[in-house]
DNA sequence: GCAAAAGTGTTCTAGTTACACCCATGC
DNA sequence: GCATGGGTGTAACTAGAACACTTTTGC
């Protein structure tokens, strides 16, 4: 079957930038391995083309879906890439979007294509296929500017975490060291965390509170005119 | 001539929401007047396919040059829409940038399909043809939260100008009254502005001194970690 | 001399930064 | 009992907000 225009068209695909954190709140961004040329066996961005019967964003969401598995998450648009050669074989356009999961929710794995799914460190990627190299960059400068203003941290961490696994994420992203006791007097006078009444367990120190992100209030004081910041 | 392909291929255009200020500091959009169907005689944002040989960007900043006579300025991508009915023809999706210019360095005229280009004030806008509105309020939005945090304000003003046109463009843009007194200590305080040792004339009052933004310095300062901000 | 906008400092308040010790748990 | 991370308050400093009168020009 062929497709038939009067003036040519790029071809349009989505990728998409997925960030976790692993155990000890390292940046972790989830890459696969091509199957096909070009860049055959490379590492890239999961993503592929969008289908005529879907919105971009919904085209995003499946190839998530399809490539690792992931099905709900922080899925944002992030800039779209359209540089003549970006793609040696056809000209490709490709809007890029970003993503944010908490790992341990999900076992990511290859779906389609034979291809392998993993997650690298951010200051350890390898050698990215395509222009993915400058999508990762932009999108690790997007997060870095969204998470002082606004409370997406949360989706990197488990439903119920404790203070200092939050303040570990925004070391981790932010790359500086905060001031623990600032850090929790600014958290907690926002009476954005819900005390849970839980504690960690498991753990050879004095265990931590945990805490549970109060959207619904969020959301309430958003409309006041409140803003996050950290 | 007709162009073929394996698989379906959206259209992919680029719109330009172009913004300027009026001679009493108030916003104004740059709208074109739709000359074919569907909408036709419609208002809508300027813009138009991208060709195989040009980056996304390049054909936005052609597009502005056809429609308007406009030539350097600055543009950046605002986002890309691609909902899948927001074309009724055909499956297009659109990538949008926004543009700041200073309306006196330029005559705004039509220049291809016989359409008409206008300014209007983004208070009174007419009913725009496809998603355009949506696309303007995000547009505008942008504006607003950028403006605060980067010296982006300059663009929209002649290259010498008084602090009270400086003030004023910041209040239309942010729809908020701000101090006169510490709007100017602020200001000042970031040495960003070079006194031209210039009057303002013609006026029936106290004339004004002329200020210029000075770019390099605040290049310089950004890459020491300054950071901008009304 | 009057209308119109330019120009100029200080006080008060709120928020940010810097900083050190005791506590609870597992082994 | 020791190693490990959890939890807590205050003082100094800095940035932001509020506020009113004099000056210069054209007509």
């Amino acid at each position: 079957m062929s497709y038939s225009y009067e003036h040519p068209r790029p071809a349009v695909t989505v990728d998409c930038v997925v960030f976790g954190l692993d155990r000890v709140q390292q940046l972790q961004v989830m890459l696969i391995q091509r199957g096909l040329t070009p860049f055959k066996d490379r590492w890239a961005l999961p993503g592929g083309f969008v289908r005529p019967e879907e919105s971009i964003e919904a085209a995003a969401m499946r190839e998530l879906q399809e490539e690792t598995g992931i099905e709900r998450l922080f899925l944002e648009q992030l800039y779209t890439f359209g540089e003549v050669e970006r793609d040696p074989r056809d000209r490709v356009i490709t809007i890029a979007y970003y993503a944010l999961i908490n790992i341990a929710e999900y076992t990511v794995q290859a779906r389609t294509d034979a291809r392998d799914a993993a997650w690298f460190d951010v200051q350890q990627l390898p050698k990215l296929a395509f222009d993915h190299q400058q999508i990762f960059q932009v999108a690790k400068q997007r997060l870095q500017g969204k998470l002082r203003y606004q409370p997406i941290g949360f989706e990197l961490l488990p439903c119920k975490f404790t203070l200092t696994q939050l303040q570990r994420l925004y070391e981790t992203v932010l790359e500086k060291k905060l001031d623990k006791r600032n850090f929790r007097q600014k958290i907690l006078k926002m009476k954005l965390l819900i005390d849970t009444e839980q504690m960690q367990s498991g753990v050879s120190h004095r265990p931590a509170k945990l805490y549970q992100f109060d959207e619904s209030r969020y959301l309430a004081l958003k409309e006041a005119g409140f803003n996050f910041e950290i």
